[in-house]
Formats: structure tokens, sequence, C-alpha cells
DNA sequence: AAGGTACTCAACCGCCCTATA
DNA sequence: TTATAGGGCGGTTGAGTACCT
């Protein structure tokens, strides 16, 4: 027997994503949750399969989530990644914290494989067979650029996806109706889903040929900076008055996990468990020792000076 | 300016894995 | 043990946009 469709076929709504679709969505998971998707189109009124409902989460509203740009440092550990783990886009974003495996794929398919094959590195093919030897030496740069690349994207020195979160830390929402428990819970988990909806809103609200379909999103056009707590807009409906109000609430609001630690790769998150069983410290605390682990291995192996060109002439 | 082509990326499809009854 | 449901993942598609001729 074959598995029965996640949804009923007829009648779900496909194609682009609306504002008014995303806000209730956003809404929906900020006061349940994610999970249970099979539930939420009936509970929503969303007229969306459930997994088009998860897949739009996951890939453009979740918080924590960087879009387009990618660096050349993450450029160079999708590409490590890509050699050491294959396409398996979700193990290699769980080194991206605030990146998508779709986001990421996306970029492999039309940036990196082109960049790859003009430069005639591509990870599958070489042109000149290779020696066992060779091989495993090959592989064992990759894994030492992968970690070098891991031990740069986790640097204290430069800004990642846990300061940036961690900088609003529990800031009290004056006037709040609601219960200041059940928010940081919420907000815990949600950081900063109102910023992704906010970007949104205002991209769809630039493009003129969306214009007509602005009735909710008329009175959310706004800069980032209103949003995140600047100010409030000055002609908003009332449908879309409540829905605003509660995400700059929760938007003034932080996590104090973050999204980072929840992204981590499962090695990370792995090597997390341990050192809290160990040592019982908090995140700051297991966070260095994660470092010291890596630093450490760099100190044995002078990884962070690792010199790609000196091992590329070795292939 | 118009038409054709290439590119991008959000979203969908279908398979697989896991949990549960 | 098996059937089923829910969710995750990678591959693919296609609409919109940018670029080129």
């Amino acid at each position: 027997m074959g598995r029965p469709p996640c949804c009923d076929q007829n009648g779900v709504k496909k194609g682009p994503w609306t504002p008014e679709e995303d806000i209730i969505l956003v809404t929906y998971i900020q006061e349940h949750g994610p999970g249970n998707w099979r539930s939420i189109p009936t509970k929503t009124g969303l007229v969306r399969c459930s997994k088009s409902c998860r897949l739009r989460w996951t890939n453009y509203l979740r918080p924590g989530i960087k879009r387009g740009n990618f660096t050349d440092q993450e450029e160079k550990m999708i590409i490590h990644l890509q050699a050491l783990l294959g396409n398996r886009w979700a193990a290699i974003a769980s080194y991206l914290p605030q990146r998508t495996d779709n986001d990421i794929k996306n970029y492999w398919n039309t940036h990196l494989k082109k960049k790859l094959k003009k430069l005639e590195l591509s990870p599958y093919e070489d042109p000149i067979p290779m020696s066992r030897g060779q091989w495993e030496k090959r592989l064992q740069t990759d894994i030492h650029l992968a970690r070098q690349a891991l031990c740069d994207a986790l640097s204290p020195e430069k800004p990642s996806a846990s300061s940036d979160l961690s900088e609003a830390k529990h800031k009290p929402v004056p006037g709040s109706s609601v219960s200041s428990k059940s928010v940081q819970t919420l907000t815990t988990i949600y950081p900063s889903s109102t910023e992704n909806i906010a970007k949104l809103l205002k991209g769809w609200t630039k493009d003129p040929a969306k214009q007509a379909h602005r009735t909710v999103v008329a009175d959310l056009s706004m800069t980032d900076s209103t949003f995140s707590g600047g100010g409030m807009p000055s002609n908003r409906t009332e449908v879309s008055d409540n829905v605003f109000e509660s995400l700059i609430k929760l938007e003034s609001l932080d996590s104090s996990t973050s999204g980072f630690s929840r992204s981590m790769s499962p090695e990370i998150s792995h090597l997390q468990d341990e050192s809290r069983l160990r040592f019982g410290g908090d995140d700051q605390e297991q966070l260095s020792l994660l470092l010291n682990w890596l630093f450490d291995e760099a100190g044995k192996e002078q990884l962070c000076d690792f010199p790609m060109a000196d091992n590329a002439d070795s292939f």
C-alpha cells in the first residue's frame, strides 16, 4: 500500500506564499511552536499542504536565517564540507547555523559548481586518477580544511549567530499583556522571525508589480530599524494591528539558548552534551570547551595556518 | 526597445527514516 | 512484527528577473 498524501491535494494552494499567509503561519508558530505540521493548515485556515508550511518556516521564516551574500569563508566551508560529506546539505547546513540547507544547495548548484568547474577542481571527478595514498592525503587535507573553516566560523572575534542573538538578552516588555514566562518561552525559541518577515514585507512592498496585494502589507511596510523597536508605523489596519503588536513585543525579547546551539551540528551538539555532563557549565563554558578543542587541534596540527596552496600542489 | 537566453531561488515532489499503536 | 503517519532530506522545477544581442 502506497503512502497516502500528506494532505488533500485538491484545493491545496501552491506557489509563492503571500505575506498574509506568512503572518498567519508565524503567528501560529510563535504561539504554539513548530511541529505537528499536519494540523497547522486546519488550525490556521491556511489552504496549504502541511509540508509546504514546514518548508516555508524552515527555509524562510525561521529565526536567525541569513539570506544571500555568502562570504568567502562560508563559500570555502561549503566547498570543503561538500567534498567531505557529499550532497548532504542538511549536514552541511548544520555547520553554518544561519544558512538553510536549501540555500546552501541552491548556492552550490548555481555558483559553486560553476566556479569549481572553471577552476577544474571538481570534488567528484579528477582528470588524473589518484593512488590510494594520494586519495588518503587529499581526504586528510579536506578534513583539515573543513575543521579550519569551522574554526574560523566559530571564532569569537567574528560576528556570529550566537553573538547576534545574545545581544538583546531578556529585555523587559513594558506594558505587555502576555505573561512574561510564556513570552520568554516563546522568544527563547523564536527570537527573530519577526525580523525575517519584516524583511519579506519590505521586499514585497518595494515590488510595484505586487502593489495590488497590499492589504495588510501596506501597513507593515517599514524599515528594519523600525521593526526592531525604533517606533511604530502610523497607519496600520486593524487586522495587522494585533499581529504586528505581538511581533514587536516578541521581537524585543530574546533567546537565552539562541539559534546557534539549536542548529549546531550533531558533532558539536554531542560535544556540548558531553561537556555538560562532565562539567555542568553554561553555554559560554561549553562554547569555550568547543573552541578549546578546535584550537588545541589547530595548535597540534597548525591547522589555522594550513597552507592551502602547498597542498593543492601535491594533487 | 524588443526578443531571446541565462540565471536565481522559492517551492514542490517523492523517497526515506523514525515513532507509534 | 507490521502498518501507518509525520517529518526530514535531496533532487528538480518553473516563475521571475537580469543580462545580452
